[in-house]
DNA sequence: CTTATTTCTTGTCATATGGCAAGATTTCTC
DNA sequence: GAGAAATCTTGCCATATGACAAGAAATAAG
């Protein structure tokens, strides 16, 4: 059970975010005040919650469905860059910071229920909870980590291994989502998925 | 000419810093503490500033000379993951921050100059200046955003055309590094990159 | 339920890049 | 400056993956 129904009653809705935050060191002042000022919002299919051009100037946190990013090559190439589900955080890192407008797209593969946190408040809070900083700089540099992972594994692993791993790492995603949009993913073709998938199938 | 000069003359030699920093908004009195922290130091070619298995403590500027970062994946191939020169920022963001041994090394290619900072003074500086802590985040967001471009290239460009943006980028680094290092900082074989200069130099 | 649309599979062939090895060239070392 | 070591080039062939197209299967739409 979640901390929240102890502290916070009012506020049982939003336990995710007690689940998410409650594993860093905040008092519960501040993780009230910090679960505050979140915001409840939904997405239905197929809905684009952020488009190349605009500038993000919010954040989530998955609730419940899946959602991708993607970027739109020269060639016009759709190239998936992450996928997100239950308690992931969906943002875009340079718009989101450095006020710049986006290159990627962010779209929701399901109906889904996300918290959403804008940019004024983000600031208010990191530069008044220094738990807060803490937590968010440990974010972003897990984002920076993971994004360096699988970079060298498009470097030193074949298909085939690249797609083990996203099996085992994030099943969900394997099942419920095309084909087309994992082997942008992986960094290979429909076509060559398809076929790494049979003979895995073999084995 | 650098605004050291006026403001901090007994920091002249800490005039690259002061270029580093000067584009941000800090006041003189923010400019001076943080700059005063930072401490010279050199390093030889082939000396190893941050070795896998221990966790960085500091971070550098690079004054004069290059660097570079690799990873050893699991059958013991050298993968280059940077190349550092003049006025870049090197530090291995997750262990620095995470506090967790790095997986990576990060070696002087040439006789170099740097300006180091440690932690514990960093997090003063990030805890007690809000502009300190926006540039730090920007950096951190530029090297996500560095990486994630890079990352894309790897799908949707050949191996020719990383090359060719790697040249116009850098071309200090194209000119200076042995192929084999530049070869696994694309993903190619040092035989295909030799293939490949080739191929550009008839044209 | 039926049709239309999208997604997935499979075949054939093309191509980028890798693996290995032998020389050629450059760079280090004493 | 001579020999050793490392680096770079090139040839030959192997292989992973791509491109394109045609069916098959699944999903969506009326």
């Amino acid at each position: 059970m979640s901390l929240s129904f102890r502290i916070i009653p009012a506020m049982n809705e939003k336990s995710i975010l007690t689940d998410i935050f409650s594993s860093k060191e905040f008092t519960r002042e501040e993780l009230t005040k910090i679960i505050t000022e979140f915001k409840k919002v939904e997405f239905s299919k197929n809905e684009y919650i952020l488009q190349q051009g605009n500038t993000a100037n919010q954040y989530w946190f998955v609730e419940s469905g899946y959602i991708r990013s993607f970027a739109i090559d020269i060639e016009g190439n759709d190239i998936t860059t992450g996928f997100y589900t239950k308690g992931d955080i969906v943002i875009d890192w340079p718009s989101f910071f450095l006020r710049i407008p986006t290159k990627e797209n962010i779209q929701a593969l399901t109906d889904c229920v996300c918290w959403q946190l804008g940019f004024q408040k983000f600031q208010e809070l990191f530069n008044t909870i220094e738990s807060f900083r803490e937590a968010g700089r440990t974010r972003l540099v897990g984002s920076y980590f993971a994004l360096k992972a699988k970079s060298i594994a498009m470097i030193t692993d074949h298909a085939k291994d690249r797609y083990l791993r996203l099996i085992r790492e994030k099943p969900q995603i394997a099942n419920s989502v095309s084909l087309k949009h994992i082997a942008t993913y992986l960094g290979i073709t429909d076509t060559s998925l398809s076929r790494i998938r049979k003979e895995i199938m073999k084995s």
